[in-house]
DNA sequence: GACTTGATCCCG
DNA sequence: GGGATCAAGTCC
């Protein structure tokens, strides 16, 4: 509980978050692991989805941090970011690959492979292999702040659960966005190995971000350079 | 290199 | 409104 990030660490520089967010634990519905790889994106920034300015789908990353925005891509699959910096301001951490460490064998059971190098290790694979949809798109991430209010929308929705622009998703299925279902936390390691957020420290990688034409040589991917779970190994270079 | 579908763009 | 375009990916 106590360790579970609260909305104001999202609340600071998206590549601030991304970095701090690297070796924290992300968990959907009691399925999960270890972040080793993440992108971000900003509102300035010709990468991001928010750069031409606000549209249905984008909505999300312009609404307060700590929220999920989730969109698909490429006809079938599904990527979550993590919305950060201030209400409005249309910023976001791409989550890109964890080590599994909570329900494998569910992850196993959705991606259809054992291997656990092969559940989590990249975008779309990752919200697979925790079974996050469309319908998780604007639910909270982040612990309440001490005491009273940060953020909300400012037409009263707010909560724990579904804010989806998109009006839908049945509402009561309620499995897996049960309130405080979907959280980041540090990680519990010794306190030796903790550093402002408590998280495990990794050793930080930047690179440019995977996928990308626009911006391609803005290095906004971070991963931990000693994780065997990234989406692709890196640059001999970068290896150890 | 194919696949698959929806959001966005550009024209009208 | 309608058709063209192309996308923050995966495949083992």
């Amino acid at each position: 509980m106590s360790d579970r990030l609260p909305c104001a660490f999202f609340a600071r520089p998206v590549v601030e978050v991304a970095h701090d967010l690297l070796g924290c634990t992300f968990l959907y519905g009691g399925v999960g692991g270890r972040v080793v790889e993440v992108e971000a994106y900003r509102n300035d920034d010709p990468a991001s989805h928010t750069y031409r300015g606000r549209t249905p789908r984008n909505t999300v990353m312009f609404g307060p941090p700590g929220r999920l925005y989730v969109y698909f891509t490429m006809g079938l699959h599904f990527c979550v970011n993590v919305v950060c910096q201030g209400d409005g301001e249309a910023a976001a951490v791409l989550l890109r690959a964890l080590e599994p460490t909570v329900g494998l064998e569910a992850m196993r059971k959705r991606r259809g492979f054992q291997e656990p190098r092969l559940l989590c290790s990249g975008p779309a694979k990752l919200t697979q292999a925790l079974g996050i949809t469309r319908a998780d798109n604007g639910i909270r991430a982040c612990a309440d702040d001490v005491r009273g209010h940060t953020g909300g929308f400012a037409d009263g929705r707010d909560g724990e659960t579904r804010v989806g622009v998109d009006g839908g998703g049945a509402g009561g299925d309620g499995s897996a966005t049960a309130a405080g279902a979907c959280f980041l936390a540090r990680e519990g390691v010794a306190a030796a190995d903790r550093g402002r957020w408590g998280r495990h420290a990794p050793r930080i990688v930047a690179t440019p971000r995977i996928g990308v034409t626009a911006a391609a040589d803005t290095p906004w991917r971070f991963v931990d350079g000693d994780s065997p779970f990234l989406s692709r190994p890196l640059p001999r270079a970068g290896r150890r």
